[in-house]
Order: C-alpha cells, then structure tokens, then sequence
DNA sequence: CCAGTGCTGCTACCC
DNA sequence: GCAGCACTGG
C-alpha cells in the first residue's frame, strides 16, 4: 500500500510534491486554478497517514458536501475504505453540526437541536418584525436577515453590538434603529426553539471554544492536522474557528486561490489567505502554478483580466497545453437569440466533434438566465441539468412533510410547528396562532406546550378550537411514540399517510398535485436510501435527527450521479461551478448592469470580485470557452437594451475572436458595420464612462478597425459554404477545418437535417450536419 | 376560517 | 414573470 501510495506521489510535479510531504507546521498552498490541488490535499492526507498519523486525528475542511465525499472516497482508494472511514472530512457546517450534537447541552441546546435554513430565518424575522408593529417597507425581511448574518458572521453577539455605538448609529442611519430589538428576539426565539441557523453553526462552535476552555483542549488534541480547503473563502468565524483548533500543534495547511475569492457578500475575508503567514510563526509557502486543465489561450485570456486586479497575491499561472481556440465573442440581438445560438453550438460541436452532452456547461451570473437556455435547449432536444435554484428540499410540500418530521423530533421547534399546525386544514388559523404566540411569551413555554395547554391557559382561544389543537397535538404525540421504535423511513411513511397529505393531494387532482405527490414519494425513496446506509447501526435513536440534519445541509449537488442525470448539458451560476471543469464552456450573459453585477460597482473590492468571478468562469474551460452578450434582454417581463460588459474589453484582445450574428442560420443580419453595440438603434445617454457605448460616435480606433476587418472576412466565410454544399454527390472531395481531408460517401436527410457520412483521411468516417459543418470542396 | 384575487417587489451567490 | 403577501367576501 505504501508503495503504492508513492508511485502516485511520484506522478506529482516538484512544487505538487513538496507540500504533499512538508510533515509538520503551518503551510499555505497558493494553488492557481486547474493545478491539481485536490491531488495535493487527498495525496497529502494519505501520506500523513502513511507517517503514522491516526485518520482520526485528522481534519479536512472543505466547501461542499460534494467535494468532502469525493476527495474521501479517491483517499480511500490509496489507503483503503476502513481508513478513509475514520477521517474528519466535510463542510465547516456540518462537521461543526456534528461537534455542537454531542456539546450541546455545555450552550443549553438540546442535541437534536434544529437546523433553521434561510426561509425558517426569514419567517421568524417576517413574524418578529411584525410582532414588534415595525413597517416592514422599511425592516425588509431579507436586509434584516442579511444584516443579522452579517453580525454572527463577524462574532458580533446582541451584548457587542449595544458595546458598539458605531453599529447601532450606522443602523438608525438606515432609518433602522429596532435592529438591535430585532436581533435579540430572533436570537432568543431561535435559543427558545432549539434551533440554529447556518450562521450559529460557526457562532456557536466559536461560543463552545470560547467558553470552555477544556473543551478546545479536547479538540485541539483530537485534531492534530488540519487541513482547509478553499481558504480563500472563509469568513471571519471560520477563520477564528480554525485558528482556535491549530493553535496547540500548528500541524494547520491551508489550501486556496485568492484569485478565485467570489463569497465576499455573505462574508468571506480574502485577508485570511492574504495574510495567513502574519497569523503563524514559519509558515511555509508553496505555489501551484502549471495549470493542467485548459488551453494556453484559456489560461492566458483568465490571466489578462485577473490583471486588472490590484488585490492579488503573486502568481504566475501557465500551461504546457496546446495553444488551443481563441476565446469566441458572440453578439446577439435577444436573449432568446442568445439561448438558441448556444443550443445551436453545442448541437453542432456535439455531432462534428462527437462530443457527451456532460462535456458541456452554460455558466450564467443569475439564476434568472437559465430560462432563455433552457427553452433554446428544449426546443432542439438537448438534455440538460439545472444546478441550484429551487432545490428539492425547499420545495413547499417537501418542507412541508420535513417539518412534521422536525417537529417529531423537536417539538419546541417553532417554525416548523407553524408550518403544519394548519396543514392540512384543521381550522386553526392565524387568529389562533397568534394567540398561541402571545401566549408562550407570556407564560414562558415553546409553542408546542402552549397548544398543549390552551384549553386550560386564560389565552382567549374557544373550546371549539381548544379541542381541534387537542386533536393536534395528540396527533403529534403518537407520531413521537411511534419514532422511539421505528426507522426514520417508517416514520415519515407513517406521517403521510396519518396526516392525509398525500390523500389530499390525490383528491385535488391538479398536475401541479400530482407532481406534489411525486415529490412526497422521492423524498420517502431518498429516506429509505438512507435508512438501508444505517443498517448496520443497532440503535436507530437519533437516526431521524441525523437524516434531518443531512437535509439542512445538503445541496443539489449531493443528489446527483441518478442514471437520468448522465449525459446532460450542465446550466449553473458562476458560483456553483467553482472547483468544475468542462471541455466546453459557455458565458453568457456579458453584459453590463448583468456581469459585473450592478450590486457589486460601488466600489474597488466589489468590482474586482466580479473580476474574480469571470476569472473562475472562464477556467472552468478545458478546451473551449465562449462569451456572448446581447443587445436587448428581458428583465422583469419587459426588453431593456443591453450593452457588452466592461469585462471583454478588459480580456487582451489576441485571445479572443469576435463573432457576430450568422445570418444564414441562426440571426436576420442586423449590424455590418461595428460590433461595438448599438450603432443603428436608437440609444440612451451613455452615463457609464466605461462602456463602449460612449465610444460609437468617435471614429474607430486602429484595434477596433482591425476588428472589423477580420469579422467581415469571417463573415463571408460562414456564409459561402452552405449555399455551395446544395450539391454534394458520393465521391466528392472535401476539407473540413478539423478533421482535414475526405470523401463523402452518403448523403442523407433533407433541408436542415441534411447529413453527409464522410471518410477522411485522419479522423475516419464522421456524419456531419451539413448546416454546420463548414466543408469546402475540393476541386 | 378560508379561498380567491390583485398587488408588490424582486432576481446576485451557499452552507 | 412570478412568488409571496394582504385583502376581501363568503
């Protein structure tokens, strides 16, 4: 084994090798993007334990669930199943989860505390704000959420923040001055539920480290190696965290790019990877800088924006690849010409370059883009995957059964206690939950004991309605009975069919019910997966609160690799993709007030973390990379006019070919004379001096002719060859850009769908579409 | 209490 | 373009 292990070691380059070896004190890796730094971190964990070093004693810290699952599984291909098993490996949240379980009763929680997500804050915040007679045009729900993560993310508990006048005036700046009211009821409410929120995850665990002193003794000997990936995108509690745990042995790496730091906005400090070697004595410091993922063409065009940055570390990313294609720049009239001429490219490079569908990526700034793909793509019977939105779990009727689940298991949980009480109807209505929330304030009990009790407590709630939450909370009750001996897939078997949800469902009909129940039964097949993995674990107690657990912290990502989810285009955010890689990658969307994100350009950081962003997109690509920009978008249900983003001029100009609108199939001719946007339409006053809006009435400057002149001849090109293949009898010879010359030796379809089988001379036979393929014959 | 209707405001991003 | 919310009449 151990052999083994370092034949692969020995396939590293020198600056991989030397990290993966350095055994003890602090290290950075500046791993450039496509440099193999997983390799580094999974041979690296291998070779500690290699040393000696107990897999129990060792904590990896990655972003995604995703990424701790495969980088464990390839550890477990070096050093074995059993091993790997015992490694700590997975996301700040849950691994943190799992510490704050078993101390939790230290900070008062109960163990099988909930985990509140993003909409469970939201509506406590909407019902606080409301309670306290606040105008909610003024404290919106998802400001006051941000602001309160905001504050936990930065250790700001409700105690510091009326310690620090500047935060309270900066909030009665806003027209906000409850901020501080707001924030200690939803801390309280949450403490009170039993709940925490992602936020409280980091919080909390900085609280227990804090607090106990023997505690961090025991985690700090417990975990003698650290390991962080992405590091570049921790936040200020993460940092403190993983300071607080290194600090006894200092056995800490951390792994990351600062180039590719794009979570500034829910909190990540770029400063803990610049300035990682202030914060430990002898830090060792190692760059990866061969990329072996892209074209020189990919990774020289990213380098030329990242350029634009003055916040950067010094870094030299190259490629011993091939050169590769220039970057193509395509203008399009309308979103949707965007979505079509996309579908149409990866149709095209699908057949001519026989390539998976998986092989490609659209990459996109907001969710709100991928309708235009997604139509373009259905429209040529293109498969494809949908990353991120609305995920699975979110969906109304599945939050819905998770939340009799949640409250099985805790029953103080408020929200989702509020979620069902009336659902399925019952007829208790807002009325009487209001009631019931006075009523727990008043008389100090959860919800859950106020419904219990409100028969006999004076709260102003009828007999009528006294006994329907009677009804209630025997329901619930038996369910609790019932979860003491039955797996987590029996029990919520038995919540649907005890709470009629699904018989309602069936009894309504809709497709929009129908489609509900599919979900409902999905999510009983995901619980019973998870139920057959615990088998082999006797006492089943605490498996609900674990199945729970791995809800609330799961993404779209850790549902994937179904046998449906094979061969399809992947459509995502920018975000979503970081640590991906494709052959081929679409941009789209490079528009200005779309990319760079008009959120992010008040000032320098903002802007140059949108920088960043382009940067991540655009190494993504492994062979081919592709930007496209319309002129006119819809937005909100109506056309705006667009213009290209800053962002393409900033890329140097010999890594890109611009293309424009090809008139023979996809686009009616619009503009002959200038790519630079809206010469012939009738514009808006340019205000943002750095678009090239504001430069059409000037005369075009040299590079900008040169432009020109190689569009036009591109132009003709594409153009002249379909018209000349009308006519392609067997025999014919031809040339195809790629795949060199051959004969064609069948011709098939008609109009569009005409084919020609050809045989050439180095690729061998090929069937092409002979719309696409630009073929020119032989004379 | 509840279902239906009209209005608002938003749409970066993830654990 | 739509989801989520408030309002209203039954």
């Amino acid at each position: 084994m151990k052999k083994d292990l370092f034949a692969y070691i020995n396939t590293l380059n020198e600056a991989q090798k030397n990290p993966t070896l350095h055994k003890d004190g602090p290290l950075i890796v500046i791993a450039g993007a496509g440099s193999g730094k997983t390799r580094v971190l999974t041979y690296r964990i291998a070779y500690l334990m290699s040393q000696g070093i107990d897999s129990f004693s060792i904590l990896a810290l990655t972003f995604t669930n995703k990424a701790a699952r495969e980088m464990k599984s390839r550890i477990a291909d070096l050093v074995g199943d059993g091993e790997a098993k015992n490694l700590w490996m997975g996301t700040f949240h849950s691994i943190f989860a799992r510490i704050l379980r078993s101390e939790a009763d230290k900070l008062g929680y109960p163990s099988n505390f909930t985990i509140y997500d993003t909409q469970d804050s939201d509506r406590l915040i909407s019902s606080i704000i409301k309670e306290m007679g606040l105008e909610k045009d003024v404290y919106k729900t998802k400001q006051v959420r941000s602001r309160i993560s905001t504050f936990k993310n930065s250790l700001i508990t409700v105690r510091a923040y009326y310690n620090d006048s500047n935060l309270q005036e900066s909030d009665s700046m806003s027209r906000r001055p409850k901020m501080g009211e707001i924030y200690k009821e939803y801390v309280d409410r949450c403490f009170k539920a039993g709940a925490m929120d992602f936020d409280d995850l980091l919080l909390r665990t900085n609280e227990l480290l804090n607090r106990f002193p023997d505690v961090l003794a025991k985690y700090q000997d417990r975990f003698r190696y650290i390991l962080v990936d992405e590091y570049q995108d921790t936040n200020h509690s993460q940092y403190l965290i993983v300071r607080a745990l290194s600090d006894k042995f200092q056995n800490i790496c951390v792994v990351g790019d600062d180039a590719q730091s794009i979570y500034a906005f829910r909190g990540a400090n770029i400063n803990n990877i610049l300035n990682f070697q202030k914060d430990y004595d002898n830090v060792a410091m190692y760059r990866l800088e061969q990329n072996y993922r892209s074209t020189q063409n990919i990774v020289n065009a990213a380098n030329s924006i990242i350029n634009h940055n003055e916040t950067k570390l010094d870094k030299k990313v190259w490629t011993a690849n091939g050169v590769g294609s220039k970057i193509k720049v395509q203008r399009c009239p309308t979103d949707s010409d965007e979505g079509r001429h996309v579908a149409a490219s990866i149709f095209d490079f699908n057949l001519t370059d026989q390539r998976m569908y998986t092989d490609f990526a659209i990459l996109y700034r907001t969710n709100a883009q991928s309708r235009a793909m997604e139509d373009a793509l259905r429209k040529r019977n293109i498969p494809y995957k949908i990353f991120g939105g609305l995920s699975f779990y979110q969906r109304k009727e599945i939050k819905d059964v998770l939340a009799y689940l949640r409250v099985i298991v805790n029953p103080k949980d408020e929200e989702s206690l509020k979620r069902i009480i009336n659902y399925p109807a019952r007829g208790i209505g807002q009325t009487t939950i209001n009631k019931l929330v006075v009523g727990a304030k008043q008389n100090e009990l959860s919800l859950f004991q106020t419904a219990e009790r409100a028969a006999s407590l004076d709260i102003g709630i009828n007999s009528g309605t006294a006994s329907k939450l009677e009804q209630f909370v025997i329901l619930i009750k038996s369910l609790q009975i019932f979860n003491e001996t039955a797996n987590a897939f029996e029990i919520a078997d038995e919540v649907t069919k005890k709470t009629k949800i699904v018989s309602a469902l069936k009894k309504d009909g809709t497709p929009e019910g129908v489609s509900k129940i599919e979900n409902i039964e999905e999510l009983l097949n995901g619980i019973q997966d998870f139920t057959e993995g615990q088998k082999e674990i006797a006492d089943m107690t605490g498996a609900l609160t674990e199945f729970l657990e791995d809800v609330a912290l799961a993404t779209d990502f850790d549902n994937e690799n179904k046998s449906e989810d094979i061969n399809r285009v992947s459509l995502m955010t920018i975000h979503l993709a970081k640590g991906l890689e494709f052959p081929y990658v679409y941009i789209v969307g490079m528009e200005e007030d779309l990319f760079p994100s008009p959120m992010n350009l008040d000032s320098r950081s903002g802007l140059e973390e949108e920088r960043r962003l382009l940067y991540v997109a655009i190494t993504r690509a492994e062979e081919r990379a592709f930007l496209s920009y319309t002129q006119s978008r819809y937005r909100w249900g109506k056309l705006n006019s667009s213009e290209p983003s800053r962002f393409i001029e900033e890329i140097d100009e010999q890594y890109l070919d611009h293309q424009i609108p090809k008139s023979d199939y996809e686009f009616k001719p619009l503009i002959n004379k200038s790519i630079f946007g809206n010469v012939d339409q009738p514009k808006k006053q340019s205000k943002k001096p750095n678009s090239w809006d504001g430069k059409t009435n000037k005369s075009p400057t040299p590079t900008q002719l040169k432009k020109l002149r190689k569009i036009e001849s591109e132009n003709k090109v594409t153009s002249s060859s379909p018209e000349s293949l009308i006519a392609l009898p067997i025999g014919t010879q031809v040339e195809h850009q790629r795949f060199g010359k051959g004969v064609v030796t069948e011709v098939d379809g008609v109009g569009n769908d005409k084919k020609a089988t050809i045989n050439f001379k180095e690729s061998g036979e090929k069937k092409l579409l002979l719309r696409f393929a630009k073929l020119k014959i032989i004379e």
